[in-house]
DNA sequence: CTGAAAGCGCTTACAG
DNA sequence: CTGAAAGCGCTTACAG
């Protein structure tokens, strides 16, 4: 394709010096009127668009900001990601989303800041990739305690806490738990308070009732299907939506009602119009609306010096939805 | 941040010239065996990234393909996305995601390619930007006769035509249509395949049972509730499964039943193991697999050069996928 | 008000 | 085998 017209070409149409072009384009003031109408005409006529590579390299910053996500597919990502995008759309920043497997553009002075939510690797790989890339970055399930990064989490605690406290208002007699893997932050902080707290209210270790379905509804179908049969639990406190969704197919499965035969929490509040959960599941609603604003906020003031840069961790306050999924008593 | 540290901090550490860092870096030949280890173990150490926006400037190309979605939480893009990611990754391209709000990055010099889904800007101002940024583009839903783009499209034609020959083997007597506004490429080869079919096969104009749902679920939902009541059809034929779950939802708010009292198609295969569709749906699918690959491959190779830069038009198969909401004759 | 020049970090043809 | 130099498209301090 013939390539694009550049700021040379614009100054010699115009019959004037690529600084005065620059000039007039920016909306400097050292530039005489008809001057700068007859450069803005002419840029315009010629879908004269800036290099972002030359402009990037020469301002060494480049107005992009890169979101981290482990595939374009994941469906939480993608939500939290929008809200980003529009916050920062008003900014004056630009939202560039990348699958896992271009995590070498992170390094590459593409970007001015980074935010990361879901990622397969430890937390030391996450941990040199942030170092190396010396970008201001958010993260948003972690703990991390780098200079540069600011983690922007859920307040899992004060949710846990009182879909903990459902339980004693439930006719039911025994509660297991649902939770992920180890190096996952949402859910060791989940489980902590679910422990903190049965253990303060109940005098009771649920070390023994937690069992590992990885965040997914698979395996916690699974699992569940196997509890159920032998009706070792009334209660399924699942730490997020999706294992509940689990826990609800394996009910069904086994002709039980859920909201009735058994109860099931969940986490995140991921229910849309599709009407997956029925009946709708009692769960924590993340209030993603507030959560973008406040990603977007911390990077941009980390990227221009309003706030300095330093390690920080923020709480997104998030508020229960009562579904029918929790059978309370009369 | 402190700055990254760049080819030329590596040459000083290195006592060598830029010029050999470089060469080193890039595998070249013209450098000693001794010199080359040294630098690449510096390099490593000081985990040297090169700018991107260096090198795009100087050599004119990023290995950057951009894909424009209307928004980041729309699930087909999402999912079309990530295959397209996966092939492009193994041919040395990165996909970025961007949304249509920062859509000024197409003609920035940032991409070498473009791959564009939906868009709801009207097929003219699609085109001017397309124009204008004078790159190898790929569009997923159109019919442009650019010289830049190739379209890589659904075939509607054939799966369309099956899926109206089913409506013979029903004991239905009345079908409508469910269809998107206007300027919805699918929408239109679609209805055009259906209004020839049914014009050929049964001397009926469909006009007259065509509704304009806006190809999603609570208009179809609004419309089919109305039209079930009034007992007006007994088969929905809808452009895409979203409107297909509007009618489902109608459906069931009426007592009725699909694949018995009604039958209901779609288009897309959307269903996923969420299992939204309850009697499973009778859609076409339309093999995700295959049309990713087809995307990055035309891409690729328009912007390589193994395949000139010429307008082309290029149908993915999809197939039939036989569900349980069609009522066949016994 | 305008323009010549330097420089951002690279790559590559060229000279040695 | 190595390095000096030009140049990709911009912006900005500076001179006039």
């Amino acid at each position: 394709m013939g390539k694009p017209v550049n700021i040379t070409d614009i100054a010699q149409l115009a019959h004037v010096s690529v600084a005065t072009v620059s000039n007039a384009l920016k909306g400097k003031k050292n530039v005489g009127r008809e001057t700068r109408e007859r450069i803005l005409k002419i840029a315009e006529e010629h879908h004269y668009q800036p290099s972002m590579t030359a402009q990037g390299l020469r301002m060494q910053h480049t107005k992009l900001i890169g979101i981290l996500v482990h595939d374009f597919q994941n469906v939480f990502s993608s939500r939290i990601a929008e809200g980003i995008n529009q916050a920062l759309h008003k900014r004056g920043y630009s939202l560039v989303m990348i699958a896992s497997n271009s995590k070498q553009l992170l390094n590459a002075s593409l970007f001015d800041g980074l935010i990361i939510f879901n990622y397969l690797a430890s937390k030391s790989q996450l941990e040199s990739m942030i170092t190396a890339s010396k970008l201001p970055t958010v993260l948003m399930a972690s703990d991390s305690t780098l200079d540069n990064v600011v983690n922007v989490v859920t307040d899992n605690h004060s949710s846990i806490s009182q879909l903990c406290s459902l339980y004693e208002q439930t006719p039911h007699k025994k509660i297991c738990f649902l939770t992920n893997d180890d190096y996952s932050y949402n859910s060791n902080v989940r489980w902590q308070t679910c422990y903190d707290y049965f253990q303060k209210h109940h005098q009771q270790d649920i070390t023994g009732d937690t069992y590992n379905a990885h965040f997914r509804s698979a395996p916690a179908k699974k699992i569940a299907l196997d509890l159920l049969k032998k009706q070792k639990y009334d209660f399924y406190f699942c730490l997020n939506d999706m294992m509940a969704y689990g826990v609800y197919q394996a009910a069904k499965e086994l002709g039980l009602t859920v909201g009735h035969d058994i109860s099931v929490s969940g986490f995140d509040n991921t229910q849309n119009n599709l009407s997956i959960f029925q009946p709708k599941l009692t769960t924590a609603d993340p209030n993603m609306a507030l959560w973008s604003g406040m990603i977007a906020n911390s990077i941009v003031q980390r990227i221009e010096g309003t706030t300095p840069i330093a390690n920080q961790t923020i709480f997104v306050p998030s508020e229960i939805v009562m579904g029918k999924s929790v059978k309370l008593n009369a």
